[in-house]
DNA sequence: GACATTAGTTTCAAATAATGAAACCATTTT
DNA sequence: AAAATGGTTTCATTATTTGAAACTAATGTC
């Protein structure tokens, strides 16, 4: 009972300082990991060494600072390819994207987070690593209520405990009740909706990708602004929503490596 | 001497699987894996459950294999956002293709392996994840030289040490002491040419973005076909690109985060 | 349907690596 | 010059990792 601290030996402490390091979303000292880390003095500073000789953190030589590192791209440029929902998708949303000149985007869930695997928005057409690799809470997104909505009962469950529940706008579903509820609708028609619940001004519809289980394996959304669309011009592509992520769920499935 | 299998520790073993793994391009078999790898297979299946307790594999059920995992991609984009090049280099890039017309790549180096991390193509306009994370070789790519040629000594001597020399085309530079002569002509001048060396009909020219010691951040090329050009009208690019090179270091320099 | 083979998982004593309090060194601040 | 801060190293103790082997499950073979 309580919180199972998730630490598989020196690789899961590793681990866990690497994410430390990137949450701060910028440079840091030694000593403000040190702050922020259960570990004492020589334990952390020895980590850190080891990640940096890894080349999974980058060490400034001249600011004194650590940051992630660039063997990190190389890696998640292997995970990207692989993701099989991000590579088959790509031209169904450069197809959706074209068509619609609307914004879209495609997620996928990690631990509670949605995390934005591509984008594509007609306007300003190009978006780098900047928006892929992203993100974003999952309790108040379109994408992620789509997703929990066809997870298995105990990766939803474990989904649904990882929220934070804060209330970024006066329409944020902020229980854990309310937020089930929810994705029991979702999960009925198949569609979810963001009433600005993340950004006020910021709507968006989206549907789950499921895959033959019917276990979600991302989400597909149309974003938007209250200026731009009403509701109901944005229930209005629903079908074609659901189209493109039939697609692409089709195309998931059947991406089959070489054996 | 002889190599240093530079292994720290459990991390470090743990990471070398994580490459293991993503070198592989496809999902792969515990089996497989095991076949690769020096440890025994107790000691392996732990580590790699390990991994994908941590998201850094991810497993699937139904096939059984593993592949670089989601959470990388979270990481790697912290990496990327906070690498100062990629991030401030990108308005300037936008600007060259539109102005050209032509095919520019932004590289780091990573332990003499050429890192991608930002592409234009003027005429086919997105390329995410998929071209940026990629790698390439050191000793035969525009951007590799033109890095290598601004190292400091013991870094150059490692990354020079670290090529594999094999030879691509006819035009390939196939030795070290080739390399090391080639490196002090762009030294000299400040520029640096594929001349068919990795593929052949592909040819470049890449000028290194350097810091205020002079030593090499990156580098930017512009990449095309001999059918599209002659070596005399890529020079022709030389100096634009060496301005833009500039006005990237610049801006890199300039970058500092809110303390 | 028994037998063999392959693939994956668990055990447990021995070997190894991680730990952290404290001492140390180098800068910077007062 | 003294003190404080920030970073690095030491070393005996403690905890984790290791890997041979035994085991289990699933698949293939006769």
């Amino acid at each position: 009972m309580g919180k199972q601290t998730t630490v598989d030996g020196t690789v899961g402490k590793a681990l866990e300082i690497l994410d430390l390091i990137a949450s701060f979303d910028r440079p840091v000292r030694f000593s403000e990991i040190l702050a922020d880390s259960p570990h004492p003095k020589a334990t952390l500073y020895r980590l850190v060494q080891t990640l940096t000789n890894q080349g999974m953190l980058s060490f400034d030589d001249d600011r004194a600072t650590y940051q992630p590192g660039i063997r990190l791209v190389r890696l998640a440029h292997a995970a990207w390819r692989q993701s099989a929902l991000a590579p088959v998708a790509r031209p169904i949303l450069d197809g959706l994207a074209k068509k619609l000149g609307e914004t879209f985007h495609l997620a996928q869930m990690d631990e509670g987070q949605v995390l934005y695997v591509d984008k594509r928005n007609a306007a300003q057409p190009i978006e780098m690593f900047s928006s892929a690799g992203k993100s974003g809470p999952g309790y108040c997104t379109g994408v992620g209520k789509a997703i929990m909505a066809f997870l298995p009962p105990d990766v939803q469950d474990r989904a649904i405990a990882k929220q934070s529940y804060y209330g970024y706008t006066p329409t944020t579903i902020i229980s854990a009740e309310a937020l089930r509820a929810e994705l029991l609708e979702i999960a009925e028609t198949g569609v979810a909706f963001d009433r600005e619940e993340h950004e006020p001004g910021i709507i968006c519809i989206a549907v789950p990708i499921l895959n033959s289980k019917n276990k979600a394996l991302g989400a597909l959304s149309l974003t938007s602004s209250t200026q731009r669309h009403s509701f109901e011009s944005l229930i209005a592509h629903a079908s074609t929503l659901k189209t493109a992520a039939q697609e692409i769920a089709q195309a998931a499935e059947n991406w089959q490596f070489p054996t």
